[in-house]
DNA sequence: TCTGAAATTCCCCACCC
DNA sequence: GGGTGGGGAATTTCAGA
């Protein structure tokens, strides 16, 4: 992971459609010797898939709700995660410091879908209390941080 | 956006490589078909871009945070979300429903990193208070939900 | 690990349904 | 909107260094 490697993968990230022979003018190699790299890059895990950035709206699901959890005493974390990994709504799950347990991310259709989720997570006695935020408004969503772009 | 759009979407979330062919032969279409949709897509904004999904630790950002905030009384909303939305070690920023104003999600190489990102938004006078929130570990991590794969 | 060229596959475009 | 076919560009593979 030098230089051109993080290089090649800025620019993929930005676009990953880009040509192997732009990348490689950029970077200064010749298009197999970027494509190696990216081979190597995937092979390590360090990309781990070609993907969309896609507009929520546009795909039916334009709520997203951020949900502080705390698990009953008696639960395994394990079951927990397990369901939760699994649950279509979730995008994402993190176990974090502070009051909480769990912060996880959802996303639905509409309002419904949200106390839906908290159905589901009562009905497995996956919850002891939770507090939901909804956003209203987001102002940026990436998966990637801004390169040297 | 019909079964075919959100299929070519499916499809193309979970490996943007495919070929035209590959995703023609799963929806009932011709390659050339299927470019056309997606080209569409992409014009309308449903696929705001082709990306990557990369591991976060190996490209030397493994610290994943929450921060909770609340502006303070004389600060305008779009002065924050200006700044914040340039700013390098910023992922994403909501504007939610709660006792908080924003849940901003930064990604950085070190705890200093969000020690020197709340500093930023002092200095700018763009905070009040505050709650930081750090992932531990991540169970899921994706932008987009499970569709029918 | 990179280069360079050959072989293959894929994409794009014009035309027709 | 969708299918078909040809031309051109891109990727992939495989030598060699």
């Amino acid at each position: 992971m030098d230089t051109s490697d993080r290089k090649i993968i800025d620019l993929l990230a930005e676009d990953a459609r880009r040509s192997l022979a732009s990348i490689g003018d950029v970077v200064g190699l010749s298009p197999s010797a970027v494509n190696e790299r990216i081979r190597r890059l995937v092979a390590s895990g360090a990309i781990r898939r070609f993907t969309l950035e896609v507009d929520p709206a546009a795909i039916g699901l334009p709520i997203t709700a951020f949900m502080l959890v705390t698990l009953p005493q008696d639960t395994e974390q394990a079951a927990f995660r397990d369901y939760v990994e699994n649950h279509a709504a979730v995008l994402e799950c993190h176990h974090v410091t502070g009051s909480w347990s769990y912060m996880v991310k959802i996303r639905t259709a509409d309002l419904t879908g949200i106390e839906a989720f908290l159905a589901d997570l009562k009905g497995e006695r996956l919850i002891a209390r939770s507090e939901t935020m909804i956003a209203l408004s987001t102002t940026s969503e990436r998966s990637y941080v801004i390169g040297s772009e």
